[in-house]
RNA sequence: CGGGGCGUGGCUCAGUUUGGUAGAGCACCUGCCUUGGGAGCAGGGGGUCGCAGGUUCAAAUCCUGCCGCUCCGACCA
């Protein structure tokens, strides 16, 4: 390709509006260009580098048994009642109507048509397991895009289905995704980690996230520093904190005016953080529900929406709070509120005589005491790790970080072949639901997590087998014919043999071509000029490390394939 | 959804307080010159000042309503 005639339109200053490096990255380099918020065109570079992670995709899927369809963007409401998400999924759903007034939406994910798909044609486990993928646009109205191509409310994903006989049959097929993912991310040379997960909204149990490491990532996850344990801090299970034997006292009410939060009730009545109980309110589907915690910990919701079984959970209003028949700042644990649900943390089963609210204004109450003076609807594990716990599994030093979630897998089991009565006939003619997984990968995603790990000051640093194109050709000088001569030669040389090769032939200054080629991250450049023009040698850049390297005329081809096989 | 900021040429922004014929840098076009890290000179093209109303002799500027973009928050009683 001729840069003169590619459409990379690079600038030198970023739009305002972008935050992350990889959005400023793709806009400054020419790469992609906003449509609406969270929607952006691909230009060339971008759509070849998307390619390219498509093509790994496919490679690692088809290597694994799966068989690539493509299914529609829009889809009826019908099958979303059926399975009852077309309420679950909420604002998130971008919906449409057709002419006659039916109900549509654009396909935030597959899981109700393929289902139906599989449901029509697989009549006998002889046709088991079925591993069905796709790659295209999924749609999600997000309550704030933002950082580009990391959160858009369109974007590429890869969805690959499986359908088997039995738990044992899909244990194999997780196993398959999981290391087909490994791999995938490997090759697009991404530092990552999987991670155990939260399924959400997708359903089912058992889950894996692969996270991308990156500061800018919205994620945070923990991994022990001794064993292999490591999860999405929303998901990290907590054992309880082990009981102290202490004589129990009797629960008193005491004034505590003004200490609405658990530091200021804590220095008013002498008592160590650790003997507190403090509470978060939320309203749900089913009604307000109180979680509590030691005073010293966190609330982890997406914990507290799991163990009350409920579907949507967000913070309570006062007014509502004080409806449910307690007290903003001084909730507590023991009776006497109406329609509430008491979600308690298994730590705080094995506290003795603390402290926590007394749903009246001004009140706590002191020396309280499970099993005695209070009853949970729920108790179960409900805080949010942090650092200074010990791993849940084997008790070693935690570490946090931040990352993208590039990929997620869940093992759906019968969620929806059971909902949409997706059924085979075993051996003995018995029908059985068909038992699911199903195993996402944010394509365009996984491109701007690459540029979040691999940049510098000048732009981009692309791995070799996910680069737009390998080489820039650079002339120096444009006006002189025989440096132009040169750059052509080994512009047609390298192109004639696969390496993927830009001529930049335009009227530009040195600086002008170096700059770009910098921004836009080839791997290698190979420069034209008059050191070069004499001897008939190819002087090689390497855009990574910024080391020159220079090959002999006639081991041109092999000393590039090497140096991209190192990148 | 709540709160802040912004909307002026392709990009970055000034001009708005105090109304009076729309600006700069970069980018783009032509020519000269230059050519190993975003040169220089000269000439030139390009803007419904987000949209719709209103006030006024006169509105980018004041008023009202809408739209869009963006950042923060959704932190814990």
């Amino acid at each position: 390709m001729r840069f003169s005639q590619l459409y990379a339109p690079t600038v030198r200053e970023a739009p305002a509006e972008a935050e992350v490096v990889s959005h400023q990255l793709l806009l400054k380099a020419g790469f992609v260009r906003k449509t609406a918020g969270g929607i952006y065109t691909y230009l060339p570079l971008a759509w070849r580098v998307l390619r390219k992670i498509e093509q790994i995709v496919r490679e690692e899927m088809d290597a694994k048994g799966g068989q690539e369809i493509a299914m529609p963007i829009v889809q009826p409401a019908e099958i979303w009642q059926e399975s009852g998400r077309w309420e679950v999924y909420g604002d998130e759903m971008f919906r449409l109507r057709d002419r006659h007034s039916r109900s549509f939406c654009l396909g935030p994910t597959h899981e109700e048509i393929v289902t139906t798909l599989v449901k029509g044609d697989v009549r006998s486990y002889r046709q088991l397991p079925l591993l069905l993928y796709q790659i295209q646009n999924k749609y999600r109205d997000e309550i704030r895009p933002r950082f580009g191509l990391l959160r858009g409310r369109e974007f590429i994903m890869k969805d690959l289905y499986s359908f088997d006989r039995d738990q044992a049959g899909l244990e194999a097929s997780y196993r398959k995704m999981y290391d087909a993912y490994s791999r995938i991310f490997a090759r697009c040379g991404l530092k990552f980690r999987p991670v155990e997960a939260d399924s959400g909204a997708i359903g089912g149990s058992g889950s894996h996230e692969f996270m991308a490491l990156a500061n800018s990532g919205e994620a945070e996850i923990v991994y022990c520093e001794s064993c292999d344990f490591a999860a999405n801090i929303e998901k990290a299970e907590l054992n309880p904190i082990a009981a102290r034997e202490e004589e129990t006292c009797a629960p008193e009410k005491v004034s505590t005016p003004n200490a609405a939060t658990i530091k200021a009730v804590c220095a008013y009545l002498a008592v160590p953080v650790e003997k507190s109980v403090k509470a978060v309110g939320y309203k749900s589907d089913k009604g307000v529900v109180l979680a509590f915690v030691r005073g010293d910990h966190e609330v982890n919701a997406v914990k507290v929406l799991n163990t009350a079984g409920a579907l949507t959970l967000s913070m309570a209003g006062e007014d509502e709070l004080r409806a449910a028949g307690t007290e903003p700042g001084y909730m507590g644990l023991l009776p006497g509120k109406k329609n509430v649900t008491l979600v308690v943390d298994h730590s705080v089963m094995n506290m003795r005589n603390f402290v926590c609210g007394a749903d009246v204004l001004g009140y706590h109450y002191v020396n309280v005491n499970p099993g005695r003076d209070f009853t949970p609807d729920f108790t179960a594990d409900i805080r949010m790790i942090q650092e200074t716990d010990p791993c849940p599994r084997c008790g070693g030093r935690l570490t946090k970080a931040k990352g993208i979630e590039v990929g997620q897998v869940f093992k759906l089991h019968t969620k929806y072949s059971e909902k949409l009565a997706a059924n085979y006939l075993d051996e003995n003619g018995k029908e059985r639901p068909l038992v699911m997984g199903c195993y996402g990968i944010g394509v365009s995603r996984v491109m701007a997590a690459v540029i979040e790990q691999s940049s510098d000051d000048a732009g981009i640093i692309w791995p070799a087998a996910i680069a737009p194109y390998h080489v820039a050709v650079v002339p120096v000088n444009a006006k002189n014919a025989e440096q132009m001569k040169i750059a052509e030669e080994i512009y047609e040389t390298l192109t004639a043999v696969g390496i993927e090769t830009v001529l930049d032939d335009r009227a530009e200054r040195a600086g002008v071509k170096f700059n770009d080629a910098d921004l836009i991250g080839y791997p290698l450049r190979v420069t034209v000029g008059a050191k070069t023009a004499a001897n008939r040698e190819l002087e090689i850049k390497i855009r990574a490390s910024g080391e020159v390297v220079f090959a002999p005329d006639g081991s041109w081809q092999e000393k590039i394939r090497e140096l991209l096989a190192a990148l």
